[in-house]
DNA sequence: AAGATACTTGAATGATCATTCCATAACAGC
DNA sequence: GCTGTTATGGAATGATCATTCAAGTATCTT
């Protein structure tokens, strides 16, 4: 057949990732890309077709590294109840530095996805598996009693985003791992009682 | 003397909030802004100096707004706590576009802000005066028996911008009022009991 | 009415933008 | 070890970027 692809596409979204993450789509030139992946131009239109294709990708690529980790801790946890509340303290235990990059899904909201409607779409793909997979949560929670029977997992779980979006601002704020703890305490004891 | 500047700065200022507002630092570009502002490049960079410079006054111009809108919010409740409620829940009634389009602020401490320390200062400052406006009130709030006096006023301050930032992005995804109003109705039942 | 002052205009600047393209290189099948 | 096919390297493209500047114009002071 033919010449073989002479590079790792995992490596590079990985390289991508962290650009776009650092710098946001419209402050990431593809020089900037290109230095970072240690691929030409040419080799990068070929694989991922235009600057958006790759930032889809990169979008991709995060998403799924999220849910992963998710999804160990949700596994991790005694049960999972715990599980969920692990998964937002755990969010003030990051070092000063990522927690002012934030959270690239929620950089990209703001950024692109109000005005470009397939990035838009992409997002929404992503945060609605993390809601659902907080939803499923909840609701075996709930079925194990540890919930009470009165709260609606499902809002719940729209609740606990938007606490984490809201907790992912005040990291980029510069805020420190305090505020984050005094932020996070009381939107959990929405789960008391 | 001489010449007099032959615009009015206040409304050069509205247009290029809007502009900046709706495509952010980056992809806003000077000519979009002389197209907004009618004003020619060597206008605006008389008046405001460079790009960012004018978009720093377009911050304040916005904040200043801002705060003017939830002291007139606060000072037309029956009392304080109601005055924080209602303020809380005006965010859910906004019309759809307005949603997307999110508070000019936030979407900048993550596009910008994280990035550029001039911008993230001037965005703390504004926020924070925006937080001790909240605290005040609800210190108040706490003072006429409204608030259970076990309560912080600071924390609660600050649990209540993290969650104005979460219906922020919540907003920007998408999503309608009624997730709004939930994720507001859940936020301000931590004021009650 | 005349001169001094400073704003406005809009073209020019050089840098950088995303994207394309072509010559070259590397590998598969025969 | 050719031959066909596809990846790669890197220059070239034309558009657009933020900013500057010289020429023209409007107003205030005297």
């Amino acid at each position: 057949m033919a010449r073989p692809v002479g590079f790792d596409r995992e490596q590079v979204l990985a390289d991508a990732t962290k650009v776009f993450w650092a710098h946001g789509y419209f402050d990431t030139s593809v020089s900037k890309l290109v230095d970072a992946t240690r691929l030409q131009p040419g080799s990068l239109y070929a694989a991922f077709e235009s600057k958006e294709g790759l930032f889809l990708a990169a979008l991709d690529h995060y998403a799924g590294q999220s849910l992963a980790r998710l999804r160990k801790i949700l596994g991790d946890a005694p049960d999972p109840l715990q599980g969920v509340r692990r998964f937002l303290e755990e969010m003030a235990e990051a070092d000063p530095e990522a927690a002012v990059r934030g959270c690239f899904l929620v950089n990209t909201v703001l950024e692109v996805g109000r005005r470009n409607a397939a990035v838009q779409a992409r997002l929404r793909q992503h945060l609605t598996v993390i809601e659902h997979e907080l939803a499923e949560a909840l609701n075996e929670a709930r079925a194990a009693g540890l919930l009470a029977p009165r709260k609606s997992p499902g809002e719940l779980a729209k609740f606990l985003m938007a606490t984490i979006w809201g907790v992912r601002v005040l990291g980029s704020t510069g805020a420190g791992a305090d505020d984050a703890r005094t932020v996070l305490g009381m939107a959990l004891s929405v789960l008391d009682a």
